[in-house]
DNA sequence: ATGTTTGTTCCGAT
DNA sequence: CATCGGAACAAACA
């Protein structure tokens, strides 16, 4: 599940939990390939000190330091992919068979573990330059973008608003089931193109889309039915208790039945009543007026 | 057996 | 060139 407030919540707690921990050892499960390479990763971070913890839209980046150089361990959790942190070593399962794809030990006994069951996801050790590589990939952080780049950003492509909610190069860190919730809140069809919003329906929609996304990270983000999310320590979220739309029957506002679409592949959850297609501003050109 | 799933990237078609 | 849809990555589940 991880979108924004899944790798937020998962950041935070391995800022507290490992900011200033000396990693002492490392292991990489044989099957598994890390970047660059398993022993570059494992020469690099073995007696490293964790300087900070933080994320780049959904990844999450733990710098470590070593003898005056810096490296960003970088960590992307797509699909299945899972932190686990431990109080003892993890004693029965050796990293070299089990689940573990990557583990690191530290300084008084405590130790992380990332499994992917799916391996969707990637472990990579970036130099200063790969980092900004990664940065430039992607677009605003939605929690302090402002109106106008946004605005800017997402008109910048000729598709539907959802599916621009969903391009990271535009607006990074909103997932599928995100976007629902946030066109559904702003009261917008997910197949609205973005050149019909007016500049009122995009704040709205920035508007519902932070007010969603702080509430994801309240609760500690979602865990959906396969229960693969958990934070670090182990604990599901809350949120998949406080959807709007996602997964839902029926409208909460208007009580319609709610329509379900795959739109440009994903699970796409609308109410044809409160999220009507036709732009209710159509053919007005406010927002061109007010730009130029 | 087929279709579905929280993400991303790449390819060929348009 | 921009964009789209589908496939791919791989696994569990209904």
């Amino acid at each position: 599940m991880p979108e924004l407030p899944e790798v937020t919540t998962i950041s935070n707690q391995l800022k507290k939990e490992l900011t200033g921990k000396v990693i002492s050892s490392v292991s990489v499960n044989v099957g598994y390939k890390v970047h660059p390479s398993n022993e570059e990763f494992l020469k690099w971070v073995t007696r490293s000190t964790i300087e900070d913890v933080g994320r780049i839209a959904k990844v999450i980046v733990i710098i470590v330091g070593k003898s005056d150089a810096r490296r960003y361990i970088s960590i992307h959790l797509a699909m299945t992919g899972r932190l686990r942190f431990w109080r003892s070593l993890p004693n029965q399962e050796s990293p070299q068979t089990g689940d573990s794809l990557v583990e690191m030990r530290f300084e008084g006994g405590t130790s992380l573990v990332f499994t992917d069951v799916r391996r969707f996801g990637y472990v990579k050790l970036l130099n200063e330059g790969e980092l900004k590589v990664l940065k430039a990939k992607y677009g605003p952080d939605p929690l302090s973008v402002d109106l106008k780049s946004f605005s800017k950003n997402i008109r910048s492509r000729r598709t539907n608003i959802k599916n621009a909610l969903l391009d990271q190069s535009l607006i990074s860190g909103i997932g599928n089931i995100y976007a629902n919730d946030a066109l559904f809140m702003a009261k917008i069809h997910p197949k609205v193109s973005t050149g019909d919003l007016t500049i009122q329906q995009f704040n709205n929609l920035l508007s519902s889309i932070r007010q969603i996304l702080y509430e994801g990270i309240e609760h500690r983000g979602s865990t959906l039915g396969d229960l693969m999310y958990t934070d670090i320590y182990g604990f599901y979220g809350e949120h998949q208790n406080y959807f709007r739309i996602y997964g839902k029957s029926f409208c909460s506002i208007c009580k319609s039945k709610l329509e379900f679409m795959v739109l440009n592949s994903r699970g796409t959850y609308f109410c044809p009543v409160c999220q009507k297609e036709d732009s209710p501003d159509s053919g007005e050109s406010l927002y061109r007026s007010l730009l130029i």
